[in-house]
DNA sequence: TTGATTGCAAACAATTTGCAATACT
DNA sequence: AGTATTGCAAATTGTTTGCAATCAA
């Protein structure tokens, strides 16, 4: 009684998701390996991804639904920087995230989400 | 030559959208005034207020997709809290973002996109 | 009166489902 | 062999467009 197997499939969409360094279109992959993967594959495989947290689908600024591929880090103060402009993710370890979710925590009472900051603005190469 | 009418129908929408304080779906819309705007003028109304930055297209964890209202806000150190588990929005200001700012500025060469800064947790309420 | 707005029905686009064929272990 | 996976075609759902009727100024 298993539960996975390893396809040819599964290896191609993740290596080709992974290989965007920024959010995607499903037609985006389609493209990219056609003749290859079938299209109700990418939607049945995006969906898993979802599932583990790996992959968030999103509403970009055109209106358009994006997908984005969010490597998982284990570090303690890690968030993320997305830029508006090229969409890249940048990560980021630092102190500074934990200090403002204490003082979040302290003087207004909400507690952050520390798995998973994105804050959005320009990047290095964009400004 | 004008360039807009006031009507009953977008007096409706508009107040209809800022009843919820949270996030909400078309057909949500579409059941409260049932009879009194029709779908299409829903969506027509929701693109407009897209375009003037009063409301945001988002995916909810859920995965359908949700519309925001989101007041403006003239203050210089201004944020957003927005709840995961109830979706309420709260607005802050405090000095603390801007230094966060200027902090990834500096040490991170990001621009943090001050405009419009949502963070995500727990809210008071729900925890 | 003039031009903006509305809402139906139809067109369109994106996503999901049923199912038979195929691939994995 | 037995079960998971694939991908086509069809169904479904969400959104947009064309257009004639209506409404605001």
């Amino acid at each position: 009684m298993r539960n996975s197997y390893d396809t040819k499939q599964k290896e191609l969409l993740l290596n080709t998701i992974k290989g965007f360094n920024k959010q995607f279109e499903v037609k985006e992959i389609y493209e990219s390996l056609k003749g290859e993967v079938g299209l109700t594959t990418i939607y049945r495989f995006l969906e898993k991804l979802e599932k583990e947290k790996l992959v968030t689908k999103i509403v970009g600024s055109d209106n358009r639904t994006y997908f984005e591929y969010l490597e998982r880090c284990e570090e303690e103060n890690h968030f993320y920087l997305k830029c508006d402009k090229c969409g890249s993710l940048t990560h980021v370890d630092c102190d500074c995230i934990n200090e403002l979710s204490t003082h979040i925590s302290k003087e207004h009472s909400f507690n952050l989400n520390k798995e998973n900051i994105i804050m959005k603005g320009i990047c290095k190469n964009c400004k």
